[in-house]
DNA sequence: TCTATATGCAATTCACCAAGGCCGAAGAAT
DNA sequence: ATTCTTCGGCCTTGGTGAATTGCATATAGA
């Protein structure tokens, strides 16, 4: 597997929102400068966010986007595969009948533990823990906490 | 990411000949048709496995391939890497030069661990354990272990 | 020698990613 | 009502890499 460019530019867009919070409205123009990101593509990728309800248009004069829910209630896996659908490292994961070796491949075994491994680490963490993350990793002067 | 077919066939391949032992000179075409593979893609995944020292190949009349360590001392990642190359959910992860933005991202954090994550379950089986379990999933009576 | 087998390189086909363009729809401000 | 801004949908393009096939060569056993 790799990371699509979209999976990466949708990340970077929702973690822009999330930082601003969730009710703050930001129309593409400013997060594809923001984030050095193709409006256009953006533009794609955001329609699926909002298909998904993760993201909420607003159109018209001083319109954009904004979180549908709390950061703290999205997480990264939703946002990845609001993007480009469920992940699999293969299709005999979700779907045992695309190989005839299926019922008795003990590879498929190993990845379907793979993959879980995987997920569980997109699962457990939020937008909320992510920007916090981001915060704390650019302080302004992280060497003097205490004078 | 996605399996890729070479992924696929290489360890399907592999398999085959640690399921026959390791000193077993199986030709190509008997690994093909067995495992449904093309034969003409499978001489090329072999070749890179060959160069990676993990199997050896013979020619001539009689030649084949035979796996050049005991199946217990091949990783399943080690089969994966020699295929496909270091696998890495970003380009990031392992040249965090690549983006200007790597310092201070809190994405890549997560990517790394979820990486972790992921290859930790390829570097724990090997060659030997994905046989066993192959020849367990597929035993004859698996109802009658003690008549 | 003859034949079976791997090796190496080239070429092809196909799918999908990444990006951009155009026009229409919706909505706020006036 | 008009106008301007912003999103929405559709279509096109270029590029890259996966998946395969073909052919000529090298090697080694019978
Ligand atoms: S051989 Fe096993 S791992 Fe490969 S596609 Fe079939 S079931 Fe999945
Ligand atoms: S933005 Fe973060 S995750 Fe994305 S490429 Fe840069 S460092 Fe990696």
């Amino acid at each position: 597997m790799q990371f699509t460019k979209a999976e990466e530019y949708g990340m970077q867009g929702v973690l822009h929102l999330a930082d601003k919070g969730k009710d703050v409205v930001t129309p593409l123009s400013e997060i594809s400068e923001a984030r050095d990101i193709p409006e256009k593509f953006l533009a794609k990728i955001f329609q699926s966010l909002s298909r998904s309800g993760i993201l909420r248009s607003h159109r018209g004069v001083r319109g954009g986007f904004t979180l549908a829910k709390p950061p703290g209630e999205i997480t990264v896996k939703d946002v990845l595969e609001a993007i480009q659908g469920p992940y699999h490292l293969t299709k005999c994961i979700p779907d045992p009948d695309s190989c005839p070796r299926s019922d008795s491949c003990a590879m498929r075994e190993l990845l379907v533990t793979a993959e879980e491994r995987l997920l569980e680490v997109f699962v457990k963490h939020t937008l909320e823990d992510v920007v916090h993350m981001e915060r704390s990793m650019s302080a302004p002067s992280p060497e003097k906490p205490n004078p």
